[in-house]
DNA sequence: ATTACTTAGTGTAAAAAATACACACTATAT
DNA sequence: ATATAGTGTGTATTTTTTACACTAAGTAAT
């Protein structure tokens, strides 16, 4: 067989960081593996990339069979590249993230043997993970950390309506510090991505907030904008 | 021979764009390639990671190798992963930019027969490139818009004694835009990193301006900032 | 030495944005 | 009715951004 020029000289994989809200925690979306290296170790979905797709297609694939999501807009952050990341070869792996709502509704289920399972897990309650996973991840969380200064992005993570508090709270977790109450509604609300409805906090035994939703038509134009608190 | 897992599933390369600014151009660095595809084509500086190396150290040795140019500090910002963009096959292309100063000293000379030879061309008049460099090249300006509204950091294209003046019309060059000379003044000495020198502009028919250095130490605690002008 | 030329260098007022800060309201549970 | 817990609101101060035009200094030509 004749060589085909260029030559292969790596294999490419993908690793998903993927951000979610619920509960008042900011979880993160780990896989327990099935395969060595690193069986049974927590790891962040990834694999190899596949020879006939796009990385950007590879990385929707590869967090579909290993954790059952689809239709998640993931975007690329950063190529890790160093040379003994992998314990069994050259490994090149390009790390996407995203922010995700957490309704509790759908259940995470691999496609897969490669994971036995799949799980949201409070980022404050990391286990120990393989390969350089911590290492993407923190890379991953001072990525949204910058994200959200630039963009009011964080309803990626809330359910479809929404309280100011929880906006709030979202920021407070990723940021990792206190914000002022007046400030912050005053800040969010003059961007003017949100609409506030004629609806109100259900089942709360105190008094209930006002339900805001994103209207994403407006938050087409924000880019650019840097925003501080 | 058995076969080892992982298993290669891409060739990986570095391209490599090196901004340089220059008798008020603002430049480009590219070779003009030796070998097919895009013989006698202009592209950037780029060929395949070394299986040994990580992806930064591939990124120096590659630009070392086909330009001569040693020592430059690059930055990764993007990997490009779509199926077709290499003719002979799948080519997944790592990104780094870099900003330069160009003294005119420093030759420009490929070590390596893969590039005819390579040279700093004007941004205003690009030629036609090889492959999709025109996209890499594009999305790197991209970057160094926003980054030198994050920081100031167009000195590295300058000199070591340099004109406030000098700066602003890199600032102009790469945002593409008219600044106006007393704020960008006020606003780029209120950051604290530029030392006024006791030494004055040579050689010009005019009244010389004062010439300024860049304070590496002060500079290092303004991560984080964002300057608009 | 006068003049013309070219770039250097400077200040202020107005508008906008960021910050700091504290209390009354309201729904629920008992 | 009362206790509780989170909601929701305004203003004054400071800081940052923007807009804007003339004089100063050095060189070159006559």
């Amino acid at each position: 067989m004749e060589e085909v020029l260029p030559v292969f000289n790596s294999a490419v994989s993908i690793d998903c960081v993927l951000f979610g809200f619920d509960a008042g925690e900011l979880k993160i979306l780990l896989i327990e593996r099935n395969e060595e290296p690193f069986k049974d170790w927590w790891a962040l979905p990834g694999n190899l990339v596949g020879e006939d797709e796009s990385v950007d297609q590879s990385a929707s694939r590869i967090l579909h069979e290993l954790t059952g999501l689809s239709d998640i807009y993931m975007e690329q952050y950063y190529t890790f590249g160093e040379v003994g990341r992998h314990p069994q070869g050259r490994v090149i792996s390009v790390a996407y993230y995203a922010m995700l709502r957490l309704g509790g509704d759908k259940a995470l289920k691999p496609l897969t043997s490669y994971a036995k399972k799949a799980q949201w897990i409070n980022v404050k309650e990391l286990p120990k993970l393989g390969f350089d996973h911590q290492h993407i991840f923190d890379k991953g969380l001072e990525k949204i950390k910058r994200r959200i200064k630039h963009l009011p992005i964080a309803f990626e993570l809330l359910p479809e309506k929404f309280t100011l508090t929880q906006v709030q709270n979202v920021y407070e977790l990723i940021l990792g510090k206190k914000l002022d109450k007046r400030n912050f509604r005053k800040k969010m609300l003059s961007f003017g991505v949100l609409k506030e409805l004629d609806e109100k906090q259900k089942g709360v035994s105190f008094r209930a907030a006002t339900l805001y939703k994103f209207d994403r038509r407006k938050y087409a134009k924000l880019f650019g904008k840097e925003i501080s608190f």
